[in-house]
RNA sequence: GGCGGCGUAGCCAAGUGGUAAGGCGCGGGCCUGCAAAGCCCUGAUCACCGGUUCGAAUCCGGUCGCCGCCUCCA
């Protein structure tokens, strides 16, 4: 059995993993900020943490999962000035923040669903855990970490000698003692918000909290710092998130969680997923792309065609969303899931055989941090391999579904209300074929066709399928 | 400007020292009354130049092109 090993960005290495605890893995996924839809770039994330997971429980694993919602404190500028995320959604859209909030976060829940994503054992929201949020600034502060502005408490980053070291940041060379943008009481441009004032003008903030420096709301970085320690304690073994979250988000957050609680370091393995690119080019809020779940069902595109679009390209690596790329990616989920149904007819079989190594090569593909294109290619090469049974072949992609998570279990060819007419038909035109009536058989077929019904006659008679 | 990454067949995409996975598409064949589905066959020397090596897509240097982060962003 083959060793899994991960890439992990504080090394810069794929290490072998060892957990924490020998049984039980503990990881903590960034979440979304729930102020806007989700689109497709937004749902890489959650596919990745997704397969690392079934990664480890296909390894034998327990797994306690963890993803926060982020409601409160993400602002629209840099971490310290510009408008909260949330208040601005809720001003622009009439609806009251917590409705903002609720919206969109049960959109997310929806989508991931659609995509098949293991739900995780624990979702967290910023704003239930103000107290553990307020206390670790409270400590910060007793440490003597912070300092306070007129706007709020901020994390001073010089008294952290190892600052920065996941992103590998230079604080000597990073314009130290530059005049900085905004925020004109900040020590240092790396100097972050753990604590933010309501603002003493203008319309009242919906959401704010007591504290001990005043009424305000949390920076942006510390909710991760409170959950992941709430509900996984520390040191824990996994946060994933994206690449754009390291030098900033994540940077801060292990500064706050390694100096509040002495541990070092607070998680053992860091990984990131890169962007999907829109033609090349990265799919946000500003250059376009932003397709949705439901836009790509809109265009014909199943929600599990584009998990299995996502399945073919590495996470650390850009991944290329054009319209083409992603049918090319349905015609083979569909290829595929049709071998599934033959296969499952045949009956079910020992998983246990033999089966060729494809077991093997398969564990070993996934284990190599995660290579679901090479997982996906033994996938392929089995299902089409002349050494084994269907029924051989049945119980090993089941096995693989379980990392995969295409559902292929219960797929089938989706079936409307039309049948029995369609069964009609189908009879006369096999009786016109056994007279060799072909023209009728095939104005039948063609008939069909229009209405999207599509014949396969075979040694076993005549089946029929949607378009 | 600083930091990071990429450039593999028409398209998507693995492979990071031993003579280029896989998928989609194209073309050909088998099967079929004809189709469809399925199966089989079929394509690249890895941006360019130089170097290290018995041997490089894989290591080093340079050139060109592209992308990301440094500012909202997964």
């Amino acid at each position: 059995m083959s060793e899994l090993c991960l890439y992990n960005t504080l090394s810069r290495k794929k290490e072998r993993f060892e957990p924490l605890d020998s049984e039980l893995v503990r990881i903590y996924s960034c979440g979304p900020t729930v102020y806007s839809y989700q689109h497709i770039g937004n749902m890489r994330p959650y596919l990745f943490a997704d397969l690392l997971k079934r990664t480890l429980l296909y390894n034998g694993y327990r797994v306690r999962h963890v993803i926060n919602v982020t409601d409160v404190g993400h602002l629209t500028d840099d971490a310290d000035s510009g408008e909260d995320k949330m208040e601005l959604a809720a001003r622009e859209s009439g609806m009251d923040i917590w409705q903002v909030a609720e919206k969109y976060t049960a959109l997310y829940k929806a989508d991931l669903e659609k995509l098949r994503v293991l739900p995780p054992d624990v979702w967290c929201k910023a704003t239930d855990h103000i107290p553990q949020q307020i206390e670790m600034i409270r400590v910060l502060e007793e440490k003597g970490f912070t300092y306070s502005t007129d706007d709020g408490i901020y994390f001073d980053v010089s008294k952290d000698p190892g600052y920065g070291r996941l992103a590998r940041i230079d604080l000597s060379s990073l314009r130290a003692g530059e005049r900085i943008d905004g925020v004109s009481q900040k020590r240092h441009s790396a100097d972050f918000a753990l604590w933010k004032f309501s603002p003493t003008e203008g319309a009242a903030r919906q959401m704010e909290w007591q504290s001990p420096w005043g009424v305000g709301f949390p920076g942006w970085h510390i909710e991760c710092s409170a959950m992941s320690q709430a509900h996984l304690g520390l040191p824990f073994d996994i946060h994933t998130g994206g690449v754009d979250h390291v030098p900033v988000h994540h940077v801060n957050e292990i500064a706050q969680s390694e100096n509040c609680f002495d541990v070092r370091p607070c998680v053992r393995t860091w990984m990131h997923e890169e962007f999907i690119t829109f033609e090349g080019v990265k799919i946000s809020k500003s250059t376009g792309g932003l397709y949705t779940v439901g836009d790509l069902e809109q265009m014909g595109i199943e929600p599990l065609a584009f998990r299995f679009f996502l399945l073919g390209a590495h996470y650390r690596q850009q991944q290329m969303f054009t319209d083409n790329a992603v049918v090319q990616a349905q015609t083979a989920y569909r290829r595929l899931v049709r071998h599934a149904l033959d296969l499952r007819a045949s009956g079910d079989g020992n998983a246990a055989a033999p089966a060729g190594g494809f077991r093997d090569r398969f564990h070993a593909a996934i284990n190599d941090d995660l290579n679901l294109p090479q997982a996906l290619a033994v996938v392929w090469e089995m299902v089409r391999t002349p050494d084994l049974g269907p029924r051989e072949k049945w119980a090993l992609l089941r096995d693989f579904d379980r990392v995969l998570g295409l559902d292929l279990a219960e797929a089938r060819i989706e079936r409307g209300e039309i049948d029995a007419e369609i069964e009609v038909l189908i009879e006369e035109r096999n009786r016109a074929r056994a007279n060799s009536d072909f023209a009728r058989a095939d104005e039948i077929r063609d008939q069909l066709e229009v209405q999207g019904i599509l014949l396969e006659d075979s040694s076993r008679g005549t089946r029929w399928r949607r378009a």
